[in-house]
DNA sequence: ATCCCTCGAGTTCA
DNA sequence: CTCGAGGGAT
């Protein structure tokens, strides 16, 4: 360093291309190569001198600067800018198996040959496209939906890693794709200084990236420090490129950093070693991957595989199993539901999670919350229970918000304002008003819905008007609607109105059973309706039935037996129930006549698992339970039967655990056919 | 009293 | 899907 100052320019704009020149190539060193001659504080000097050499003579400022990273004023928004060749998105496998039938199928495609293939590390970060004209990045766009995305071009030129100019034989044009990232450090850096602020804590970094991507202003982008690496040039067909592998080499020349990480496989045995082994070593990383990419290297095989629409066929993500997510609380709400239960909600910055993106969560109850001490503000760590449903773990004590405060237990119903009360036995906090709106709606909604009233359009937008106009108050009601107080609901239309009173009409049709359940009365649900409409036939008999003749039913015990007589004891109960008998509604059961058939599978259960092709779960119910067999929604020694369908999940270990016959669908239609 | 099987209730996301 | 708890068998 010292010896080359001896000769360096005198005149100041020689000075300053001189510094360019000297800050450019430090930058490389240090991005790409990562073998940095000079440590950070000589690398600040150079670039302090061109700054002050440059407010002397504003004259010298070129645009490809490396002060002006920072780009002057403010945007007003974002444009969006088509993708000339479009950033197609890759196929995920989540296991060694699908990586496998992966590599089969690009076997296949190659007629046999055995292919090289890349591994790459997947930084959990944004995808990002550069394109550099005459060597000069001239537009930085996101994925978007991969044929259109945002120009955020002023906020990537804040990011140190990225070239504003392209070195060696670069080509007249070029566009280059790579991601966008954070280190975990530069978040805990960022976290630091927000907790001394007093904001709310960022949950983590590819959230925070992507923020920062959209941030208007490219001053603050320009503070939250963000890597990047480059790993595909955006080409056609008739690319120049060999493999691979010696893109990635070309982009180093050209300036643009790539990872160190990857590395090249002479086959899917050592593809799934590399997974293996990054399976224990992510830990150490200082910055998220979810997985690997892997890529065929060679030009010649990929053009001979293509792509479909959305994806490449020459390249697959191996994704590790997210198991937990980080995200950020930003929010607790409470919920009432169809019985007043008032349950709190975790609304969370939305976060993807085991293939979905998850946004809220049940917190379940206030003592549960309570226990958890989770508060608004605070960095939760979420995971999946069995794959499905979001649960919030804990809190993240060190990322805590200095004046987060406890949850407050509500003292009044959030949605009327009601009396709450604590329910006796359980831990519940219910809404003691039963004309509360929320309540009222999600009655509404289970009478309404499938397995009960199966009241087709009668969805919630609809009832929350319903509701909200005091047109209707309880199930009795949606019999009185006129056509016209139907057409007049925003959002429907003639047709639709027609359509929706025609299925309210329909449903006056429904068993005594659908009827009793969609009632809602405590403890009794689907099951427990049939029971009680096949044993008494009719609403006024089941009415007046006495309490001790119910618990002689099997499977009727006091709980719900007294459960049942509370609710047909009770004077507004008895007057809907007479309203709804003066609409015309059937209250019968259609007990099941020898002209259905022999009844197959009498004294046989069912259970049902996964996605099936000709029936909905409903309907293979149905099915089951008129040839005469019981469907059930849980495994056990007592199951006859699993009918199992796509993507089957516990259910069917245990269903082999305990030896249980497994069927698949094709199967259960020859038993069930053959009547 | 205790176990096991089910049901009901509350739940999320595409 | 999971939990808690009702119902029945032991």
């Amino acid at each position: 360093m010292g010896g080359k100052r001896a000769h360096v320019p005198s005149k100041a704009s020689e000075r300053a291309a001189w510094l360019r020149g000297e800050i450019d190539r430090h930058n490389r060193l240090y991005y790409v190569e990562a073998e940095p001659e000079i440590d950070d504080p000589a690398f600040d000097a150079l670039l302090k001198e061109l700054e002050s050499l440059e407010a002397e003579h504003p004259d010298l400022i070129t645009p490809d600067s490396p002060t002006q990273r920072v780009g002057g004023e403010p945007l007003a928004g974002f444009q969006t800018v088509a993708h000339d060749i479009p950033m197609l998105s890759i196929d995920n496998t989540y296991n060694p198996q699908e990586l496998r039938a992966f590599d089969e199928r690009v076997r296949r495609g190659l007629g046999g040959d055995q292919p090289n293939y890349v591994t790459e590390l997947k930084i959990d970060g944004v995808a990002i496209s550069l394109r550099y004209e005459n060597g000069r990045l001239v537009r930085a766009a996101t994925r978007g939906d991969g044929e259109r995305g945002d120009d955020v071009t002023a906020n990537i030129k804040t990011v140190r890693a990225v070239p504003l100019r392209l070195e060696g034989n670069f080509p007249e044009s070029l566009e280059v794709r790579g991601e966008v990232y954070m280190r975990r450090k530069e978040l805990a850096r960022l976290n630091a200084l927000r907790e001394a602020a007093g904001e709310p804590m960022l949950a983590n970094p590819r959230n925070t990236t992507a923020g920062a991507l959209k941030l208007l202003d490219p001053k603050i982008a320009a503070q939250r420090k963000m890597d990047i690496v480059f790993y595909d040039v955006a080409a056609r067909e008739n690319d120049v490129f060999v493999s691979h592998w010696e893109t990635l080499a070309l982009l180093r020349m050209f300036g643009l950093p790539t990872s160190k990480e990857s590395k090249r496989c002479k086959d899917i045995d050592a593809v799934l070693q590399v997974i293996e082994d990054w399976d224990k070593k992510r830990e150490t990383l200082d910055f998220e991957i979810d997985g690997l990419v892997i890529k065929v290297d060679a030009a010649t095989h990929r053009r001979r595989l293509g792509a479909t629409s959305k994806s490449p066929r020459w390249a697959i993500a191996y994704k590790y199993p997210a198991q937990v997510a980080r995200t950020v609380l930003k929010n607790i709400s409470v919920q009432v539901g169809k019985t007043g239960t008032l349950t709190p909600v975790a609304e969370m910055e939305p976060v993807p999670l085991a293939g979905t993106v998850v946004k809220r969560s049940t917190l379940h109850n206030f003592e549960e919350l309570a226990r958890k001490d989770v508060r608004v503000g605070d960095t939760v760590e979420i995971q999946k229970a069995g794959e499905i449903i979001p649960q919030v773990l804990r809190f993240i004590p060190e990322l805590r918000p200095a004046g987060a405060r406890p949850f407050k237990i509500p003292s009044k119903c959030p949605e009327c304002g009601g009396e709450v009360h604590k329910d006796p036995e359980g831990v519940y906090l219910r809404c003691l008003n039963l004309s509360c709106p929320a309540q009222v709606k999600e009655r509404l909604r289970h009478f309404a819905s499938r397995s009960a009233m199966d009241i087709e359009g009668m969805g919630p937008a609809v009832l929350d008007q319903l509701v909200e106009t005091g047109l209707v108050r309880g199930p009795a009601d949606l019999y009185g609607l006129t056509q016209s107080q139907l057409e007049n609901l925003e959002r429907m239309g003639k047709k639709s109105a027609q359509n929706l009173g025609a299925a309210i009409e329909a449903s006056k049709e429904r068993p005594l059973s659908r009827l009793l359940n969609g009632l809602g009365i405590r403890h009794v649900g689907g099951h427990t309706s049939d029971v009680l409409a096949s044993h008494y036939g009719s609403m006024e008999t089941l009415m007046e039935a006495p309490s001790g003749e119910l618990t002689a039913i099997h499977e009727i015990g006091d709980v719900v037996a007294a459960s049942v007589h509370d609710f047909f004891e009770t004077h507004e109960n008895r007057a809907m129930i007479a309203r709804l008998r003066e609409h015309g509604l059937t209250m019968v059961d259609t007990p099941p006549s020898s002209a259905d058939g022999p009844r197959l599978f009498e004294g046989k259960s069912f259970v049902v698992t996964g996605t099936l092709q000709h029936y909905s779960r409903d309907s293979i119910h149905d099915r089951i339970k008129t040839l005469g067999g019981r469907a059930s929604s849980s495994v056990s020694a007592a199951t006859d039967y699993l009918v199992a369908g796509e993507k089957a999940g516990t259910k069917l270990n245990k269903a082999r655990e305990l030896g249980v016959n497994v069927l698949t669908e094709d199967e259960f239609d020859a038993m069930a056919g053959s009547a």
